[in-house]
DNA sequence: CGATAGCTTGAGAGTACTCAAAGTGGGTGG
DNA sequence: CCACCCACTTTGAGTACTCTCAAGCTATCG
């Protein structure tokens, strides 16, 4: 999951599992902290998340750390790179995983309907790649947290009454090293939101979104919303 | 071209024209300023730059703009998600590329070796968009541009007796707005490397690499190389 | 040779960072 | 079951870096 362009309607296809023609393979099981692997391993599996969230992440020599996304239902991960991995995967949560052969990616013989849809999403990670790289390079902090918030809700926002609800099993620093920014402006700029009456925070992985379209408008740049009790 | 972590290999191979079997598309050509296509185009054709230098950008409504990657010889543009360009493309310089159909990424059919080679670089893309994203989130202005004229310099620089010698046919502010900064802070960084005898500028299209070693260690963050004069 | 877009420099402001300390909550062992 | 502990989070104060706005400068192209 990247922090995409709000009205893309890429979700819906993205999210569908892959059908495969293949005998299904055994899905993998992670725990929370498991890893499923690290960078420099050699690539077998690419896998698509069925349920749970991971998180991949590269480090710095120095220590700095980039996410570079996080894994939701619907996503697949593990995109070799000259047969490596080039990020550490690490599961947030229980976690069950379809894996796929690489070789279904990298030649379409056995299964032509895998691959092409295996190729699908991989052009459509240069794409929400993209429009990350925009959020990273050109939005504010607020920006950048609100836009992680609207996509989230969108992609996995459950109903609560008039509300939506949204579960972040990942930590203030991985939301951090996410959209380029240090824990504690992330805890700041949560409780500017919340002080706003934006979200209300339930629990500190329960966020709860109680107006979503000044959210939506703080995502996209527009700075009236705070002050604006819409 | 994105800003891609030093000390990886991955440039030979990429910069290596794809050989087809099938006949030879005759060449697109382009005039500095004339645009191969506009984000939201259909996508009929890849392409491979042969020769000059062109920019992929993005705008966003309020006139924000990224540079998502600028397209030196080797590289492979023009990737499509859902059948769109996500990019505008102009060219910098006269510019000579290839193209490809965007069936022979799509299917192998045809030309399997041709398809494979589409679909390897469209896996390094991924990996070099992964490591700009923690040069986008994690560095300081010293170490964006460092790192950018490094890659320029591993890439496409020409040696010039001691030194090497790089020539950015790109303006300021597209530089900028490729780093994510304002082109305030890349004229003032240049001024900085250019005042520690870092590089010199002989013309702001062309500049000198005069210690290449203290802006490597620029790039990766080592803060001392900036008192120090080697 | 003058017009103009692009680049540089300066001053000041604002945002996000760093360092430090206090608060919170989940988990474990007594 | 409760208390303690530890990791995580929040808050505060001060700093540093990058941005904004403004003005001057430079090269390039008619």
């Amino acid at each position: 999951m990247y922090v995409t362009i709000p009205d893309k309607q890429t979700i819906e296809s993205s999210i569908a599992p892959l059908v495969s023609v293949t005998p299904k393979t055994t899905e993998a099981r992670l725990k929370p902290g498991d890893y499923l692997y690290f960078e420099g391993d050699d690539v077998a599996w690419l896998y698509q998340v069925t349920s749970g969230v991971v998180r991949l992440a590269r480090l710095l020599l120095d220590g700095r750390r980039q996410v570079i996304a996080f894994g939701y239902p619907g996503d697949i991960i593990g995109f070799p790179a000259d047969g490596l991995h080039h990020t550490d995967c690490e599961s947030l949560t229980d976690a069950r995983l379809q894996p796929f052969r690489r070789t279904h990616l990298e030649s379409g013989e056995g299964d032509p309907v895998l691959h092409a849809a295996l190729l699908r999403a991989t052009l459509r990670e240069i794409s929400a790649m993209q429009d990350h790289f925009m959020m990273l390079g050109r939005k504010s902090a607020t920006e950048k947290l609100a836009s992680f918030l609207c996509v989230l809700t969108e992609r996995v926002g459950e109903d609560l009454g008039a509300y939506r609800q949204i579960n972040l099993p990942m930590s203030r620093s991985d939301i951090a090293d996410f959209l380029g920014l240090t824990t504690e402006t992330i805890s700041r700029t949560f409780t500017q939101l919340r002080k706003r009456k934006i979200i209300a925070i339930d629990n500190n992985h329960s966020i709860i979104i109680q107006r979503p379209t000044a959210l939506l408008n703080l995502s996209v740049g527009d700075r009236d919303s705070y002050q604006r009790l819409d």
